[in-house]
DNA sequence: CGCAGAATTGATACATCTCAAGCTGGGTGG
DNA sequence: CCACCCAGCTTGAGATGTATCAATTCTGCG
Protein backbone atom coordinates (compact mmCIF):
# COMPACT_ATOMS: atom_id res chain seq x y z
CA UNK A 1 0.00 0.00 0.00
CA UNK A 2 1.28 3.43 -1.01
CA UNK A 3 0.04 5.61 1.27
CA UNK A 4 0.77 9.58 1.68
CA UNK A 5 -1.44 9.57 -1.40
CA UNK A 6 -4.96 8.71 -1.78
CA UNK A 7 -7.04 6.21 -1.10
CA UNK A 8 -7.93 3.21 -3.35
CA UNK A 9 -4.34 2.28 -3.84
CA UNK A 10 -4.35 -1.17 -5.04
CA UNK A 11 -2.99 -2.94 -1.82
CA UNK A 12 -0.91 -6.10 -2.00
CA UNK A 13 -3.28 -8.67 -2.81
CA UNK A 14 -2.87 -11.03 0.05
CA UNK A 15 -3.51 -14.96 0.33
CA UNK A 16 -6.03 -15.84 1.99
CA UNK A 17 -4.29 -18.34 4.06
CA UNK A 18 -2.26 -15.69 5.38
CA UNK A 19 -5.06 -13.22 5.87
CA UNK A 20 -4.75 -11.52 9.45
CA UNK A 21 -8.62 -12.06 9.94
CA UNK A 22 -8.94 -15.33 8.43
CA UNK A 23 -10.50 -16.94 11.19
CA UNK A 24 -12.87 -14.55 12.46
CA UNK A 25 -14.38 -12.52 9.44
CA UNK A 26 -16.72 -13.70 7.38
CA UNK A 27 -14.50 -16.36 5.28
CA UNK A 28 -14.27 -17.82 8.73
CA UNK A 29 -16.14 -21.27 8.89
CA UNK A 30 -14.75 -21.57 4.48
CA UNK A 31 -13.87 -25.04 3.30
CA UNK A 32 -10.88 -24.78 0.54
CA UNK A 33 -13.07 -24.81 -2.15
CA UNK A 34 -15.34 -22.19 -0.99
CA UNK A 35 -12.05 -19.67 -0.16
CA UNK A 36 -11.05 -20.28 -3.98
CA UNK A 37 -14.38 -18.99 -4.91
CA UNK A 38 -13.93 -15.68 -2.91
CA UNK A 39 -10.65 -15.51 -3.49
CA UNK A 40 -11.09 -15.03 -7.07
CA UNK A 41 -13.66 -12.41 -6.47
CA UNK A 42 -11.72 -10.38 -3.87
CA UNK A 43 -10.01 -7.52 -3.83
CA UNK A 44 -8.87 -5.02 -1.41
CA UNK A 45 -8.94 -1.47 -1.16
CA UNK A 46 -7.58 1.49 1.06
CA UNK A 47 -8.32 4.53 2.78
CA UNK A 48 -6.36 7.30 4.42
CA UNK A 49 -8.14 8.50 8.24
CA UNK A 50 -10.45 10.50 7.56
CA UNK A 51 -12.03 9.72 3.83
CA UNK A 52 -15.62 8.47 3.06
CA UNK A 53 -15.96 4.86 2.05
CA UNK A 54 -19.37 5.08 0.56
CA UNK A 55 -22.07 7.80 1.76
CA UNK A 56 -25.15 6.97 2.73
CA UNK A 57 -27.85 6.67 -0.81
CA UNK A 58 -25.15 6.32 -3.05
CA UNK A 59 -24.87 2.96 -5.07
CA UNK A 60 -23.22 -0.01 -3.27
CA UNK A 61 -22.06 -2.75 -5.78
CA UNK A 62 -19.89 -4.60 -3.18
CA UNK A 63 -19.72 -5.85 0.47
CA UNK A 64 -16.66 -5.98 2.97
CA UNK A 65 -14.48 -6.95 5.40
CA UNK A 66 -12.09 -4.51 7.64
CA UNK A 67 -8.95 -5.91 7.46
CA UNK A 68 -6.97 -3.68 9.36
CA UNK A 69 -7.84 0.17 10.35
CA UNK A 70 -10.94 1.48 12.01
CA UNK A 71 -14.20 2.31 10.12
CA UNK A 72 -17.48 4.15 11.71
CA UNK A 73 -21.48 3.96 10.02
CA UNK A 74 -22.88 7.12 10.61
CA UNK A 75 -26.89 8.20 10.61
CA UNK A 76 -27.64 11.97 9.55
CA UNK A 77 -30.57 14.08 10.44
CA UNK A 78 -31.31 16.72 8.07
CA UNK A 79 -30.15 19.34 10.09
CA UNK A 80 -27.15 17.72 10.73
CA UNK A 81 -27.52 15.99 13.95
CA UNK A 82 -25.43 12.63 13.62
CA UNK A 83 -25.06 9.36 15.59
CA UNK A 84 -22.95 6.67 14.93
CA UNK A 85 -24.61 3.49 14.67
CA UNK A 86 -21.26 0.95 13.98
CA UNK A 87 -17.90 0.89 14.80
CA UNK A 88 -15.99 -1.59 12.93
CA UNK A 89 -12.96 -3.28 13.74
CA UNK A 90 -10.74 -5.51 11.67
CA UNK A 91 -12.66 -8.95 10.73
CA UNK A 92 -16.49 -6.75 10.58
CA UNK A 93 -17.99 -6.89 7.90
CA UNK A 94 -19.53 -4.07 5.83
CA UNK A 95 -22.48 -3.93 3.35
CA UNK A 96 -25.99 -5.95 2.81
CA UNK A 97 -26.04 -8.74 0.34
CA UNK A 98 -29.63 -7.75 -2.07
CA UNK A 99 -28.71 -4.61 -1.15
CA UNK A 100 -28.54 -1.70 -3.76
CA UNK A 101 -27.86 1.27 -1.71
CA UNK A 102 -25.55 2.43 1.26
CA UNK A 103 -27.89 3.18 4.39
CA UNK A 104 -25.54 4.89 6.34
CA UNK A 105 -22.36 7.22 5.82
CA UNK A 106 -19.48 4.59 5.89
CA UNK A 107 -15.87 6.34 6.98
CA UNK A 108 -12.54 5.55 7.78
CA UNK A 109 -11.55 6.53 11.06
CA UNK A 110 -8.04 5.49 10.75
CA UNK A 111 -5.65 4.43 8.12
CA UNK A 112 -8.04 1.62 6.55
CA UNK A 113 -7.93 -1.51 4.51
CA UNK A 114 -10.83 -3.73 3.82
CA UNK A 115 -11.06 -6.92 1.79
CA UNK A 116 -14.14 -6.08 -0.89
CA UNK A 117 -16.59 -8.85 -3.08
CA UNK A 118 -18.53 -7.62 -5.73
CA UNK A 119 -22.21 -8.10 -4.40
CA UNK A 120 -23.34 -10.17 -7.29
CA UNK A 121 -20.91 -12.80 -6.93
CA UNK A 122 -21.01 -13.04 -3.35
CA UNK A 123 -24.49 -13.56 -2.95
CA UNK A 124 -23.75 -16.90 -5.74
CA UNK A 125 -21.08 -18.13 -3.06
CA UNK A 126 -23.69 -17.68 -0.69
CA UNK A 127 -26.44 -19.22 -2.51
CA UNK A 128 -24.99 -22.41 -3.43
CA UNK A 129 -22.24 -22.94 -0.19
CA UNK A 130 -23.70 -23.14 3.19
CA UNK A 131 -20.83 -21.52 5.45
CA UNK A 132 -20.85 -17.49 4.11
CA UNK A 133 -24.23 -17.29 5.22
CA UNK A 134 -24.14 -19.42 8.42
CA UNK A 135 -20.87 -17.27 9.49
CA UNK A 136 -22.90 -13.80 8.75
CA UNK A 137 -25.82 -14.80 10.29
CA UNK A 138 -23.58 -15.61 13.40
CA UNK A 139 -21.95 -12.08 13.01
CA UNK A 140 -24.71 -10.16 12.36
CA UNK A 141 -26.89 -11.73 15.48
CA UNK A 142 -23.64 -10.76 17.41
CA UNK A 143 -24.19 -7.23 15.99
CA UNK A 144 -27.46 -7.32 17.05
CA UNK A 145 -26.74 -7.29 20.46
CA UNK A 146 -24.02 -5.60 20.31
CA UNK A 147 -26.68 -2.84 19.16
CA UNK A 148 -28.52 -3.49 21.87
CA UNK A 149 -26.58 -3.07 24.03
CA UNK A 150 -25.68 0.01 22.84
CA UNK A 151 -29.02 1.01 22.96
CA UNK A 152 -29.45 0.63 26.82
CA UNK A 153 -26.46 2.75 26.92
CA UNK A 154 -27.97 5.96 24.58
CA UNK A 155 -31.63 5.46 26.41
CA UNK A 156 -30.82 5.13 29.85
CA UNK A 157 -27.12 5.60 31.10
CA UNK A 158 -25.41 9.25 32.23
CA UNK A 159 -23.06 11.01 30.40
CA UNK A 160 -20.14 9.49 32.76
CA UNK A 161 -21.55 5.91 32.52
CA UNK A 162 -21.43 6.46 28.73
CA UNK A 163 -17.60 7.31 28.70
CA UNK A 164 -16.90 4.70 31.35
CA UNK A 165 -19.03 2.08 28.79
CA UNK A 166 -17.37 3.06 26.03
CA UNK A 167 -13.86 3.15 27.08
CA UNK A 168 -14.68 -0.18 28.36
CA UNK A 169 -16.21 -1.60 25.25
CA UNK A 170 -13.09 -0.67 23.13
CA UNK A 171 -10.67 -2.02 25.69
CA UNK A 172 -12.26 -5.20 25.50
CA UNK A 173 -12.81 -5.34 21.76
CA UNK A 174 -9.10 -4.39 21.37
CA UNK A 175 -7.95 -7.70 24.04
CA UNK A 176 -10.03 -9.83 22.02
CA UNK A 177 -8.65 -8.92 18.90
CA UNK A 178 -5.01 -9.32 20.20
CA UNK A 179 -6.65 -12.41 22.31
CA UNK A 180 -5.10 -10.65 24.96
CA UNK A 181 -5.67 -11.56 28.47
CA UNK A 182 -6.22 -8.66 31.47
CA UNK A 183 -3.14 -8.60 34.04
CA UNK A 184 -3.57 -5.57 36.58
CA UNK A 185 -3.58 -2.10 34.39
CA UNK A 186 -5.29 -2.11 30.99
CA UNK A 187 -3.77 0.18 28.48
CA UNK A 188 -5.83 1.62 25.49
CA UNK A 189 -5.47 3.66 22.65
CA UNK A 190 -8.38 5.28 21.98
CA UNK A 191 -9.02 4.96 17.88
CA UNK A 192 -11.67 8.05 17.84
CA UNK A 193 -11.46 11.75 17.92
CA UNK A 194 -13.59 13.47 20.76
CA UNK A 195 -15.99 14.18 18.29
CA UNK A 196 -16.38 10.41 16.94
CA UNK A 197 -16.73 10.13 20.80
CA UNK A 198 -19.74 12.19 21.13
CA UNK A 199 -21.50 10.68 18.19
CA UNK A 200 -21.07 7.06 19.52
CA UNK A 201 -22.72 8.33 22.68
CA UNK A 202 -25.19 10.81 21.87
CA UNK A 203 -23.94 13.64 23.50
CA UNK A 204 -21.79 16.96 22.48
CA UNK A 205 -17.63 16.81 22.59
CA UNK A 206 -17.65 19.19 25.27
CA UNK A 207 -19.38 16.72 28.00
CA UNK A 208 -17.48 13.96 26.61
CA UNK A 209 -14.42 16.41 27.28
CA UNK A 210 -15.91 16.73 30.61
CA UNK A 211 -16.55 13.93 31.54
CA UNK A 212 -13.28 12.42 30.45
CA UNK A 213 -11.59 15.36 32.86
CA UNK A 214 -13.72 13.88 35.54
CA UNK A 215 -12.63 10.41 35.37
CA UNK A 216 -9.42 11.18 35.33
CA UNK A 217 -9.72 13.40 38.36
CA UNK A 218 -11.07 10.40 40.29
CA UNK A 219 -8.67 8.19 38.93
CA UNK A 220 -10.36 5.63 37.23
CA UNK A 221 -8.44 7.01 34.12
CA UNK A 222 -4.91 7.88 33.42
CA UNK A 223 -4.25 9.86 30.69
CA UNK A 224 -0.95 10.61 28.52
CA UNK A 225 -1.61 13.13 25.37
CA UNK A 226 -5.34 13.14 24.22
CA UNK A 227 -5.97 9.20 22.84
CA UNK A 228 -3.28 6.87 25.10
CA UNK A 229 -5.68 5.78 28.30
CA UNK A 230 -4.46 3.65 31.27
CA UNK A 231 -6.87 1.91 33.65
CA UNK A 232 -4.89 0.77 36.83
CA UNK A 233 -8.55 -1.14 37.73
CA UNK A 234 -10.85 -2.13 35.33
CA UNK A 235 -13.27 -3.81 37.64
CA UNK A 236 -13.80 -0.22 38.86
CA UNK A 237 -14.19 1.24 35.27
CA UNK A 238 -16.84 -1.48 34.66
CA UNK A 239 -18.68 0.01 37.56
CA UNK A 240 -18.38 3.19 36.65
CA UNK A 241 -20.14 2.25 33.15
CA UNK A 242 -23.19 0.93 35.27
CA UNK A 243 -22.91 -2.64 33.70
CA UNK A 244 -23.78 -5.69 35.19
CA UNK A 245 -21.07 -6.52 37.10
CA UNK A 246 -20.15 -10.13 35.56
CA UNK A 247 -17.03 -8.71 33.63
CA UNK A 248 -16.75 -11.47 30.86
CA UNK A 249 -13.26 -10.08 29.33
CA UNK A 250 -14.79 -11.26 25.83
CA UNK A 251 -18.06 -8.92 25.04
CA UNK B 1 -55.25 -19.69 34.20
CA UNK B 2 -57.49 -20.42 31.51
CA UNK B 3 -58.76 -17.09 30.66
CA UNK B 4 -62.53 -15.58 30.07
CA UNK B 5 -61.15 -14.92 26.64
CA UNK B 6 -58.05 -15.23 24.99
CA UNK B 7 -54.39 -16.39 26.07
CA UNK B 8 -52.93 -19.34 27.73
CA UNK B 9 -55.51 -22.26 26.67
CA UNK B 10 -53.51 -24.50 24.82
CA UNK B 11 -54.22 -22.98 21.49
CA UNK B 12 -55.72 -24.78 18.23
CA UNK B 13 -52.88 -26.31 16.68
CA UNK B 14 -52.52 -24.69 13.28
CA UNK B 15 -52.06 -26.41 10.34
CA UNK B 16 -48.99 -24.08 8.75
CA UNK B 17 -50.86 -24.11 5.76
CA UNK B 18 -53.52 -21.67 7.47
CA UNK B 19 -51.10 -19.74 9.60
CA UNK B 20 -51.36 -15.99 9.46
CA UNK B 21 -47.59 -15.24 9.39
CA UNK B 22 -46.81 -18.64 7.13
CA UNK B 23 -45.08 -15.94 4.03
CA UNK B 24 -43.61 -13.38 6.89
CA UNK B 25 -41.92 -15.33 9.52
CA UNK B 26 -38.73 -17.42 9.51
CA UNK B 27 -40.53 -20.17 7.70
CA UNK B 28 -41.68 -17.85 4.84
CA UNK B 29 -39.22 -19.50 2.42
CA UNK B 30 -39.70 -23.20 3.68
CA UNK B 31 -40.06 -25.83 0.70
CA UNK B 32 -42.64 -28.43 1.74
CA UNK B 33 -40.18 -30.91 2.98
CA UNK B 34 -38.88 -28.46 5.35
CA UNK B 35 -42.20 -27.02 6.86
CA UNK B 36 -43.03 -30.63 7.42
CA UNK B 37 -40.13 -30.72 9.97
CA UNK B 38 -41.17 -27.76 11.26
CA UNK B 39 -44.67 -28.82 11.71
CA UNK B 40 -43.25 -31.86 13.82
CA UNK B 41 -41.02 -29.83 16.34
CA UNK B 42 -43.70 -27.11 16.64
CA UNK B 43 -45.57 -26.44 19.67
CA UNK B 44 -47.90 -23.07 20.53
CA UNK B 45 -47.49 -21.42 23.90
CA UNK B 46 -50.10 -18.76 24.79
CA UNK B 47 -48.96 -15.58 27.24
CA UNK B 48 -51.44 -13.51 28.75
CA UNK B 49 -51.23 -9.25 28.50
CA UNK B 50 -48.39 -8.77 31.08
CA UNK B 51 -47.15 -12.39 31.64
CA UNK B 52 -43.25 -12.39 31.54
CA UNK B 53 -41.72 -15.79 28.56
CA UNK B 54 -38.92 -15.26 29.83
CA UNK B 55 -36.31 -13.51 32.28
CA UNK B 56 -33.08 -12.44 31.39
CA UNK B 57 -30.50 -14.92 32.08
CA UNK B 58 -33.02 -18.14 32.40
CA UNK B 59 -32.39 -20.93 30.34
CA UNK B 60 -34.02 -20.93 27.17
CA UNK B 61 -34.36 -23.95 25.28
CA UNK B 62 -36.78 -23.03 22.45
CA UNK B 63 -37.11 -19.94 19.63
CA UNK B 64 -40.18 -19.09 18.57
CA UNK B 65 -42.47 -16.87 16.24
CA UNK B 66 -44.59 -14.84 17.29
CA UNK B 67 -48.14 -15.66 15.69
CA UNK B 68 -50.47 -12.86 17.19
CA UNK B 69 -50.11 -10.11 19.92
CA UNK B 70 -47.21 -7.96 20.88
CA UNK B 71 -44.06 -8.91 22.97
CA UNK B 72 -40.82 -6.74 24.20
CA UNK B 73 -37.29 -7.62 24.98
CA UNK B 74 -36.07 -5.09 27.55
CA UNK B 75 -32.75 -4.64 29.43
CA UNK B 76 -32.70 -3.80 32.90
CA UNK B 77 -30.18 -2.25 34.91
CA UNK B 78 -28.88 -2.91 38.46
CA UNK B 79 -30.61 -0.32 39.88
CA UNK B 80 -33.82 -0.64 37.83
CA UNK B 81 -33.49 1.35 35.05
CA UNK B 82 -35.08 -0.04 31.95
CA UNK B 83 -34.42 0.00 28.13
CA UNK B 84 -36.53 -1.87 25.38
CA UNK B 85 -34.77 -3.20 23.00
CA UNK B 86 -37.20 -5.17 21.18
CA UNK B 87 -40.61 -5.00 19.88
CA UNK B 88 -42.21 -7.51 18.42
CA UNK B 89 -45.43 -8.11 16.10
CA UNK B 90 -46.64 -11.14 14.60
CA UNK B 91 -44.03 -13.00 12.68
CA UNK B 92 -40.81 -11.25 14.47
CA UNK B 93 -39.03 -14.53 15.31
CA UNK B 94 -37.75 -14.56 19.38
CA UNK B 95 -34.55 -16.44 20.27
CA UNK B 96 -30.65 -16.76 19.24
CA UNK B 97 -30.34 -20.64 17.54
CA UNK B 98 -26.67 -21.78 19.22
CA UNK B 99 -27.67 -19.53 22.49
CA UNK B 100 -28.42 -21.43 26.24
CA UNK B 101 -29.80 -18.82 28.17
CA UNK B 102 -32.27 -15.59 27.31
CA UNK B 103 -30.57 -12.31 26.65
CA UNK B 104 -32.64 -10.23 27.76
CA UNK B 105 -36.67 -10.28 28.90
CA UNK B 106 -39.18 -10.93 27.26
CA UNK B 107 -42.45 -9.65 28.27
CA UNK B 108 -46.17 -10.33 26.67
CA UNK B 109 -47.33 -6.78 26.36
CA UNK B 110 -51.21 -7.95 25.33
CA UNK B 111 -52.51 -11.36 25.18
CA UNK B 112 -49.73 -13.01 22.91
CA UNK B 113 -49.27 -16.77 20.97
CA UNK B 114 -45.73 -17.82 20.12
CA UNK B 115 -45.02 -20.94 17.45
CA UNK B 116 -41.90 -22.48 19.48
CA UNK B 117 -39.47 -24.83 18.38
CA UNK B 118 -37.33 -26.26 20.66
CA UNK B 119 -33.97 -25.35 19.99
CA UNK B 120 -31.79 -28.34 19.51
CA UNK B 121 -34.05 -29.95 16.52
CA UNK B 122 -34.43 -25.99 15.39
CA UNK B 123 -30.73 -25.95 14.45
CA UNK B 124 -30.58 -29.12 12.91
CA UNK B 125 -33.09 -27.93 10.42
CA UNK B 126 -30.88 -24.63 9.95
CA UNK B 127 -27.65 -27.16 9.36
CA UNK B 128 -29.45 -29.60 6.71
CA UNK B 129 -31.38 -27.20 4.70
CA UNK B 130 -31.04 -23.78 3.78
CA UNK B 131 -34.02 -21.75 3.69
CA UNK B 132 -34.71 -21.19 7.42
CA UNK B 133 -31.39 -20.15 7.60
CA UNK B 134 -31.61 -18.07 4.99
CA UNK B 135 -34.91 -16.47 5.85
CA UNK B 136 -33.00 -15.95 9.32
CA UNK B 137 -30.18 -14.01 7.99
CA UNK B 138 -32.61 -11.84 5.91
CA UNK B 139 -35.02 -11.13 9.09
CA UNK B 140 -32.03 -10.32 11.27
CA UNK B 141 -30.39 -8.27 9.24
CA UNK B 142 -34.20 -6.27 9.09
CA UNK B 143 -33.37 -6.13 12.75
CA UNK B 144 -30.14 -4.61 12.88
CA UNK B 145 -31.13 -2.02 10.71
CA UNK B 146 -34.84 -1.35 12.89
CA UNK B 147 -32.55 -1.04 15.76
CA UNK B 148 -30.19 1.58 14.29
CA UNK B 149 -32.87 3.29 13.43
CA UNK B 150 -33.65 3.27 17.44
CA UNK B 151 -30.09 4.51 18.37
CA UNK B 152 -30.75 7.78 16.14
CA UNK B 153 -33.53 8.09 17.89
CA UNK B 154 -32.19 7.87 21.18
CA UNK B 155 -28.95 9.35 21.05
CA UNK B 156 -30.18 12.38 18.70
CA UNK B 157 -34.02 13.11 18.86
CA UNK B 158 -36.27 15.48 20.99
CA UNK B 159 -38.48 14.35 23.48
CA UNK B 160 -41.43 15.55 21.18
CA UNK B 161 -39.49 13.78 18.07
CA UNK B 162 -38.84 10.38 19.77
CA UNK B 163 -43.24 10.11 20.20
CA UNK B 164 -43.71 11.28 16.49
CA UNK B 165 -41.58 8.62 15.51
CA UNK B 166 -43.00 5.97 17.85
CA UNK B 167 -46.39 6.55 16.59
CA UNK B 168 -45.40 6.88 12.70
CA UNK B 169 -43.42 3.59 13.13
CA UNK B 170 -46.00 1.87 14.89
CA UNK B 171 -48.55 2.90 12.23
CA UNK B 172 -46.78 1.70 9.43
CA UNK B 173 -45.41 -1.76 10.91
CA UNK B 174 -49.01 -1.70 11.63
CA UNK B 175 -50.54 -0.99 7.71
CA UNK B 176 -47.48 -2.99 6.51
CA UNK B 177 -48.55 -6.43 8.60
CA UNK B 178 -52.15 -5.98 7.11
CA UNK B 179 -50.80 -4.42 3.73
CA UNK B 180 -53.06 -1.62 3.98
CA UNK B 181 -51.73 1.21 1.78
CA UNK B 182 -52.54 4.90 3.72
CA UNK B 183 -55.54 6.74 2.24
CA UNK B 184 -56.08 10.03 3.93
CA UNK B 185 -56.40 9.90 7.76
CA UNK B 186 -54.18 6.80 9.30
CA UNK B 187 -55.49 5.48 12.40
CA UNK B 188 -53.97 3.33 14.85
CA UNK B 189 -54.41 1.69 18.38
CA UNK B 190 -51.11 1.76 20.06
CA UNK B 191 -50.53 -1.29 21.76
CA UNK B 192 -48.14 0.23 24.70
CA UNK B 193 -48.92 1.93 27.52
CA UNK B 194 -47.66 5.30 28.44
CA UNK B 195 -45.04 3.12 30.55
CA UNK B 196 -44.10 1.05 27.91
CA UNK B 197 -43.67 3.48 25.42
CA UNK B 198 -41.05 5.01 27.99
CA UNK B 199 -39.11 2.20 28.02
CA UNK B 200 -39.16 2.04 24.48
CA UNK B 201 -38.15 6.15 23.52
CA UNK B 202 -35.19 6.58 26.93
CA UNK B 203 -37.69 8.68 28.43
CA UNK B 204 -39.54 8.75 31.80
CA UNK B 205 -43.58 8.67 31.26
CA UNK B 206 -44.51 11.57 32.54
CA UNK B 207 -42.38 13.18 29.76
CA UNK B 208 -44.15 10.91 27.80
CA UNK B 209 -47.69 12.13 28.41
CA UNK B 210 -46.51 15.43 28.27
CA UNK B 211 -45.45 15.60 24.40
CA UNK B 212 -48.67 13.15 23.36
CA UNK B 213 -50.72 16.00 24.88
CA UNK B 214 -48.64 18.90 22.95
CA UNK B 215 -48.95 16.96 19.61
CA UNK B 216 -52.51 16.57 20.40
CA UNK B 217 -52.38 20.47 21.26
CA UNK B 218 -50.82 21.27 17.89
CA UNK B 219 -53.50 18.88 15.91
CA UNK B 220 -50.47 16.28 14.69
CA UNK B 221 -52.64 13.51 16.13
CA UNK B 222 -56.10 13.03 17.73
CA UNK B 223 -57.24 10.89 20.52
CA UNK B 224 -59.70 8.85 21.86
CA UNK B 225 -59.85 7.23 25.16
CA UNK B 226 -55.88 6.53 26.39
CA UNK B 227 -54.83 4.37 23.05
CA UNK B 228 -56.17 4.97 20.05
CA UNK B 229 -54.73 7.55 17.65
CA UNK B 230 -56.10 9.18 14.65
CA UNK B 231 -53.38 11.37 12.59
CA UNK B 232 -55.18 13.56 10.13
CA UNK B 233 -51.85 14.00 8.39
CA UNK B 234 -48.88 11.40 8.11
CA UNK B 235 -46.31 13.54 6.33
CA UNK B 236 -46.87 16.03 8.99
CA UNK B 237 -46.36 13.94 11.62
CA UNK B 238 -43.46 12.61 9.94
CA UNK B 239 -41.95 15.70 9.62
CA UNK B 240 -42.28 16.34 13.62
CA UNK B 241 -40.14 12.74 13.54
CA UNK B 242 -37.83 14.79 12.16
CA UNK B 243 -36.73 11.81 9.51
CA UNK B 244 -35.89 12.15 5.85
CA UNK B 245 -39.43 13.15 3.77
CA UNK B 246 -39.15 10.00 1.69
CA UNK B 247 -41.53 8.36 3.76
CA UNK B 248 -41.80 5.14 1.99
CA UNK B 249 -45.02 3.85 3.67
CA UNK B 250 -43.31 0.57 4.93
CA UNK B 251 -40.60 0.40 7.17
C1' DC C 1 -70.29 2.53 43.60
C1' DG C 2 -65.86 2.71 44.44
C1' DC C 3 -61.48 1.16 43.77
C1' DA C 4 -56.91 0.53 41.33
C1' DG C 5 -54.15 1.09 37.58
C1' DA C 6 -53.20 4.35 34.02
C1' DA C 7 -52.68 8.84 32.66
C1' DT C 8 -52.39 13.87 33.13
C1' DT C 9 -50.69 18.04 34.99
C1' DG C 10 -47.87 21.14 37.97
C1' DA C 11 -43.62 22.94 40.32
C1' DT C 12 -38.98 22.51 40.85
C1' DA C 13 -34.27 20.41 40.31
C1' DC C 14 -30.59 19.15 37.65
C1' DA C 15 -27.86 17.10 33.75
C1' DT C 16 -26.55 18.19 29.54
C1' DC C 17 -26.40 21.55 25.80
C1' DT C 18 -25.02 25.91 23.90
C1' DC C 19 -22.14 29.59 23.17
C1' DA C 20 -17.69 31.39 23.96
C1' DA C 21 -12.91 31.77 25.15
C1' DG C 22 -8.49 29.80 25.54
C1' DC C 23 -5.14 26.01 25.45
C1' DT C 24 -1.96 22.46 23.26
C1' DG C 25 0.94 20.09 20.07
C1' DG C 26 2.49 19.16 15.67
C1' DG C 27 3.17 20.67 11.01
C1' DT C 28 4.52 24.33 7.69
C1' DG C 29 6.43 27.98 5.34
C1' DG C 30 9.14 32.05 5.48
C1' DC D 1 14.66 27.83 13.42
C1' DC D 2 11.10 30.26 14.79
C1' DA D 3 6.47 32.15 14.32
C1' DC D 4 2.39 30.98 12.96
C1' DC D 5 -1.56 28.28 12.29
C1' DC D 6 -5.01 25.02 12.83
C1' DA D 7 -7.43 20.98 14.33
C1' DG D 8 -8.36 18.90 18.36
C1' DC D 9 -9.29 19.58 22.90
C1' DT D 10 -10.39 21.78 27.46
C1' DT D 11 -12.80 24.78 30.47
C1' DG D 12 -16.28 28.27 31.86
C1' DA D 13 -20.95 30.47 32.38
C1' DG D 14 -25.50 30.49 31.40
C1' DA D 15 -29.70 28.46 28.98
C1' DT D 16 -32.81 24.72 28.42
C1' DG D 17 -35.00 20.20 28.04
C1' DT D 18 -36.09 16.47 30.62
C1' DA D 19 -36.26 14.19 35.17
C1' DT D 20 -38.11 14.14 39.66
C1' DC D 21 -41.48 14.59 43.15
C1' DA D 22 -46.21 15.29 44.08
C1' DA D 23 -51.15 15.93 43.30
C1' DT D 24 -55.16 15.15 40.73
C1' DT D 25 -58.04 13.18 37.24
C1' DC D 26 -59.53 9.58 34.29
C1' DT D 27 -61.32 5.01 33.10
C1' DG D 28 -62.57 0.34 33.11
C1' DC D 29 -64.06 -3.20 35.97
C1' DG D 30 -65.41 -6.11 39.97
Amino acid sequence: MYKTSAAPAKTVHLNCGDCPIRHRAVCARCEDDELRRLEEIKYYRSFEAGQTVVWSGDRMDFVASVVSGIATLTQTMEDGRRQMVGLLLPSDFVGRPGRETAAYDVTATSDLVMCCFRKKPFEDVMLTTPHVGQRLLEMTLDELDAAREWMLLLGRKTAREKIASLIAIIARRDASLNNQREAGAVVVDLPLTREAMSEYLGLTLETVSRQISALRRDGIIEIEGKRHITIPDFDRLVEEAGDDADGGFLV
